[in-house]
DNA sequence: AAAAGCAGTGCTAATATATTCAGTATGAAA
DNA sequence: TTTCATACTGAATATATTAGCACTGCTTTT
């Protein structure tokens, strides 16, 4: 996505905000109300150059046709991923199992989807078989930090330990082997970090 | 809310389907083809028996003008209980930190509460120093439950093992004995059962 | 110097959408 | 037996909303 002027921004943000609030998408009339334009063309031009830099699309001849091009994380809950197809994107949609109506907000940095764990490998950090972690989508962390990373079309959570050139992802259970990655061979590939745990009992 | 009819419940499941695939509300046009009726005036005036019903909320002369009733459970999020100030109700007003945006309908039974774990005594379920736990009031537990229960003035959070007249509460951790309660001596409190774990790193 | 993108106004046409009026038919409740 | 809720059809109308044309003025890129 090519980069927003900061009144493209505001005019995203308001459709952020009114897709939250209202639970819909606005109409150009309440962007134009909203924004102190005199015109609906105004606010028309800036929906066009937001559809050419990608970060919305619009449904023609549809009234509050605004989709954003970045969904699913906002009112209507967060994409839960299941089983994970090899050589497929996370959040393809044959990956995304359901969606589960949790806040983004309630987490920080924002959760933009929840990963079903697999296996007892964090099990002392308190994360255990079945539950939903909340992931914050990122190409990079900090040491120390509890990763989502993929490994050979496979996805594992494990805490991040960097030393040099080499990744350590250390299991939370002594029972489990930390995986080494030399990053001057492999390239580690993250799929975000960890921000929270949700367990259903 | 009344109880809705297996038609009207069919236009509103078609609704809250629109809502997560589209991101917004269907027109009443929209609801007439994807029922197979002949005319507005049958999805018209499905919606208005399901806004009596209240089901859902018309914003009228609006388009997609249809909100989920449900949605506003959203708005306050449930009471977080942290501190429990002595011989006081468990949601009174002073015990209550703050409300998180949680939606009580994720977790089953429903979630009427937050409480704030104190202490590593159910570690090994997985539930820590910190974490919040979603409780369902209930006066009432079945045996292997994880409950919170009352004792002189102290909230706790242990697993209900019941054997005749006598109840442990038994810890999730070695370090931690359990506590027995005879039923014959003492009454037990229950402030509910245990149904989730949220979690922010 | 011209072209392109940005940020708007003002007006009108086209059409999408909600709303109203007038009906039919069925089954349950008063 | 009348009334009420459900479950629709069919047509007409009002209005909400998108979409198009013709402009002005400023800034940045080629």
């Amino acid at each position: 996505m090519k980069t927003l002027t900061s009144r493209q921004l505001q005019v995203l943000e308001f459709i952020q905000d009114s897709i939250r609030v209202a639970n819909m998408p606005p109409t150009i009339a309440e962007i134009t109300v909203a924004m102190g334009f005199g015109s609906t063309n105004a606010a028309r031009g800036h929906l066009q150059a937001l559809e050419r830099k990608g970060a919305i699309e619009l449904i023609p001849n549809s009234s509050r046709g605004i989709r954003l091009a970045q969904a699913g994380a906002f009112e209507h809950g967060l994409p839960l991923v299941g089983r994970v197809a090899a050589g497929r994107p996370l959040l393809a949609e044959e990956n995304i199992e359901d969606y589960r109506p949790v806040d983004p907000a309630f987490f920080s940095p924002r959760a933009d989807y929840l990963l079903r764990v697999r296996g007892e490998s964090m099990r002392d950090a308190g994360i255990l078989d079945g539950d939903l972690l909340a992931v914050h989508r990122s190409p990079t962390a900090d040491n120390g930090q509890i990763v989502v990373a993929r490994l050979q079309d496979e996805v594992t959570v494990k805490r991040l330990r960097r030393t040099g050139q080499v990744v350590y992802l250390e299991a939370e259970n002594p029972d489990f082997p930390a995986i080494e990655v030399d990053l001057k061979q492999e390239t580690l590939a993250l799929e975000g970090i960890a921000v929270g745990v949700v367990r259903n009992l």
